[in-house]
DNA sequence: AAATATAATGAACATGTGTACAATAAAATT
DNA sequence: AATTTTATTGTACACATGTTCATTATATTT
């Protein structure tokens, strides 16, 4: 009674039915209604599932998230945790994104909910204070820190916006670059 | 026939409607069909003012916006554009966020969409390319000076963004030192 | 295979959305 | 004050929302 057959059939229904819908329309304008049409599943039957069409894209979504979460990790894995050693080849973010546009183009939509800005923002910064936790003394951790975290988390995020507006024009390579140089001007977290 | 007053009449009775059921309910539960019962407007009169209840909060938000400009704007006027020389008790725009914590608190819920956050971020990002042409040379305006000011912008926002999760709870005066801080060790517009 | 559990369906209901249009009311203009 | 202009109203319509509940279908368990 664990995975009920049914349940799985269903989720994975509208799932497909979303994707397909969002090759020929923004998010905003999908309607709980069209997606059941297109899925062939009762209306009710969506309610019990999901809230709204947001929540199955933002089961959807959490996927690639978690993938993002990994391609924010490599420069820390190949520098072994020592990022001030970071080269532009390490940094794996921005060939994520790439690869995943059609979905950042959403999540950056101005229509979109916060909701999953706050889900990238929540990676970035859970790893950052992960690996800061490390590397820190803890009588060095204060409420500045908390502040600090969201400034540079946000940061980052701030260049993943304007790749955005340059509607994702700029190759990922030189984004590496880009963020190597704006990381050699600002180090806050040395010494 | 300029300012028809029915017109005034019936966009003042929308704003003063919306601002009382924001006293009660969040604003992605506000329908416009409530809105218009309260201020005894007939809902295809609202439409040909407005699209959605969205633009209604919209066009209030952007004269408290103005608002922040200033406020972002009264450091640089301070130190006469010699940013480097920055105090803490310059910095006013905590104190201009806090004094509308109320409408803050709506721009950072994560149900209502980027629209409002970009509205903030264009705010910013604008007066921060302006007064960085000021003091660079045209030569060494690139397309990495595009993202390093979405990057610096961004990273304002993140310290707003930790205030709202922190429920602005957080002094204002101690967010400017905070700022104070980070600056310091970030100085990417030096030299 | 039969019994049991439960997910999915279909129908209904009150309310909201967005649009259209003729009738009315209230402005601005003369 | 009379005329003209136009904003607002009332009504209607097709469709969407979110919920409820009895019925049916299809899993899982025995």
């Amino acid at each position: 009674m664990k995975h009920d057959l049914r349940v799985v059939k269903t989720q994975e229904s509208l799932r497909h039915a979303l994707l397909e819908l969002l090759k020929q329309k923004p998010l905003e304008s999908i309607t709980v209604a069209e997606l059941c049409r297109l899925a062939k599943i009762n209306r009710g039957t969506f309610y019990s599932h999901y809230k709204d069409v947001h929540e199955v894209f933002r089961r959807y979504l959490e996927v690639i998230v978690e993938d993002f979460r990994k391609a924010y990790e490599e420069p820390y894995r190949k520098t072994g945790f020592k990022i001030e050693n970071i080269k532009s080849g390490m940094i794996q973010i921005f060939h994520h994104v790439k690869k995943y546009q059609d979905f950042y183009q959403i999540v950056f939509d101005k229509r979109i909910p916060l909701m999953y800005y706050y889900l990238l923002f929540d990676t970035v910064r859970s790893f950052m204070k992960e690996s800061l936790a490390q590397s820190l003394l803890d009588s060095t951790y204060s409420a500045q820190t908390e502040y600090l975290l969201s400034y540079q988390t946000n940061a980052i995020l701030g260049l993943l916006l304007e790749w955005h507006r340059q509607e994702y024009n700029t190759p990922a390579t030189e984004l590496n670059e880009h963020l190597i140089t704006i990381l050699s001007l600002n180090s806050p977290f040395r010494g």
